[in-house]
DNA sequence: GTGAAAGCGCTAACAC
DNA sequence: GTGTTAGCGCTTTCAC
């Protein structure tokens, strides 16, 4: 960006002002042992004194480690993805860690190349955030990479996608979908349509697995329940609403596989006059911080995600296991008032 | 992080790999004259197929372009933030450019604390979104800060914020406030109040100073309307907005000063059975994506806040001028359900 | 307990 | 057009 810098100060330049060698400055400054405590004091006091801060990229270079991670997400605007960021983002802080953040947009491509500038990057750990792809020929570039990272001593988290052979936080998407569904069940409603994202995203494959079980139990056909797919967006529900209305008028419930979608299912309702949860009831996924704030409030599966981002970072700083760890998370039913029993 | 990490790919191991020396292999893969198209092309080809990348600390430490910028936000989990990171990740990922995100909480100390981390990155820009505060004082250590980044080569731009001598995007806060208290002045209210983050934020400030103006302009005195401070949240939009209908029962009209308080604010009114906008009319300001989506919608004033992100970052990316840069942004009333004339 | 000196991987003069 | 080499600012053996 800018090559002519005009000269920052240097470790010498404070090693210097405080009477030492620079090699003294340096162990007093990271507190490495083998410097007597008055030393160390005094170099401290005029590092501080004079304002100095380490360069990272010559510390790094010399071997120090590494103090910066990288946070890979589909999307940072979408609520799902900036609270994970922030929790992460909280814990960065906390260690002293810088963290970059990229965008993908879903695109396996874009993915591999925000890795590759990571890993130029030399982060120590590397965090993705976000649904993996169900067919794994996708992804094999991806995990080459990382596995080359992980092998040049580079950590890998993951959040919410299995397949890839790391330390991962995994939120139950299965078993809080069969909740969802089996609340539906309970009220009352036989006749379910789900508006669900595209069925190559695991996320949406283990939730719609725990809708299967949840409808078999009941001793349902889940083969009888229309899924519309459409994007994972509030645009998308709002076009799977449609879809839903049209082609299956007599549905009692719409259930939405994120709490995205399921806002554009809200609209779409509303833009027909249909009451929620009146005529028809709607749920989500997710409980991202507005669901509560809806009208009507959205029944929805509570993910923390605030947490699976502390949690994710806190797997990447440890160090690796024999095997890749697993952190299952819950996944917590919250009953609003999108959702009731369905019209007599 | 760690130490031992295992030998990565060196630009010598792609030299040697590719038969020249590695002064040819910079130049070829950075692109620098001086190499014959046919070598540059064999050397580009070899390091593609070993997957070198080079060492963004090595390039830096010696004196390459940063290819790296900081992002300083309040809260990247508020839909504010995310949006305007969404928008400068775009241009930083079609840049080639990695982003650093940090996080201050609104406190001038970890603001600091995150610039200096930026610093010692070597950045090469750094971009600070969110509201200033109106006591200079408690931003002199950042700006004192960031005038030396400057001074050392490095690039600063702003956004939503003045006094910091930097180039900056200012969205026209005072503008767009004016057009909602015009609007709900048209409609014919009279007893508005007003659910106000901090004033010592700038941002709380000038949208203040617009409303004032419209008021006046309206021929009314607006030390008459109610100013209720809270958190700049919904939970603070939540507790003004019981705070006015308890102290100012006959109250029309709430005006938030952000989205997230109106948010806050129509749940308190859900929550005591008052319609909106029946019995009162509710506003608020930035357009974050669910506005359109709430029940009824939101009446706001939209900023393009992907938009601001990417202007920002460009200012940043841009040769510093004489004098600081502004890029003023409109402020946009958009009329939707959650207002309407007082009842009669 | 402290200092001198050898790199870390790369870019940019400067030779050839 | 290509190669040689001197650093960039730091950490870390290795002497003292």
């Amino acid at each position: 960006m800018h090559k002519e810098r005009a000269t920052a100060l240097r470790l010498k330049d404070v090693a210097e002002a405080a009477g030492v060698s620079i090699a003294t400055a340096s162990r007093s400054l990271s507190g490495a042992p083998g410097v007597s405590v008055p030393v160390a004091e005094r170099v401290r006091a005029v590092a501080t004194s004079l304002g100095y801060v380490a360069n990272v990229h010559a510390r790094s270079l010399a071997g120090g480690p590494s103090r910066s991670v990288g946070l890979v997400v589909h999307e940072i605007g979408d609520p799902y993805f900036s609270e994970i960021a922030s929790g992460l983002l909280g814990v960065g802080a906390r260690e002293g860690l810088t963290v970059q953040i990229c965008h993908t947009g879903r695109d396996p491509e874009r993915e591999l190349e925000q890795l590759r500038m990571l890993v130029a990057n030399r982060v120590g750990a590397i965090v993705i955030a976000g649904s993996g792809l169900v067919d794994p020929s996708l992804q094999a570039p991806a995990k080459a990479e990382l596995q080359a990272f992980q092998r040049a001593g580079g950590r890998v988290a993951v959040i919410g996608r299995h397949h890839l052979g790391v330390d991962a936080v995994l939120p139950d998407n299965t078993g809080g979908a069969g909740s969802v569904a089996q609340h539906l069940l309970d009220l009352g409603h036989r006749r379910v349509a789900v508006a669900t994202g595209s069925r190559g995203l695991t996320t949406v494959a283990d939730r719609i697995t725990g809708l299967e079980a949840a409808f078999t139990a009941a001793g349902l056909d889940f083969a009888d329940v229309p899924l519309v797919e459409a994007d994972f967006t509030r645009a998308g529900g709002k076009a799977a609403a449609e879809e839903i209305l049209d082609r299956h008028p007599g549905v009692t419930a719409v259930l939405a596989l994120n709490d995205d979608m399921a806002i554009g299912v809200l609209s779409a309702l509303r833009a027909r006059g249909i009451s929620v949860p009146g005529q028809v009831s709607v749920t989500g996924f997710d409980d991202v911080a507005v669901a509560g704030d809806l009208a009507p409030s959205l029944t929805t599966v509570r993910l923390p995600m605030g947490e699976m981002g502390e949690q994710a970072l806190l797997l990447a700083l440890k160090e690796p296991g024999a095997r890749p760890r697993r952190r299952p998370v819950g996944a917590e039913l919250v009953v609003r008032d999108s959702t009731a029993p369905p019209p007599a």
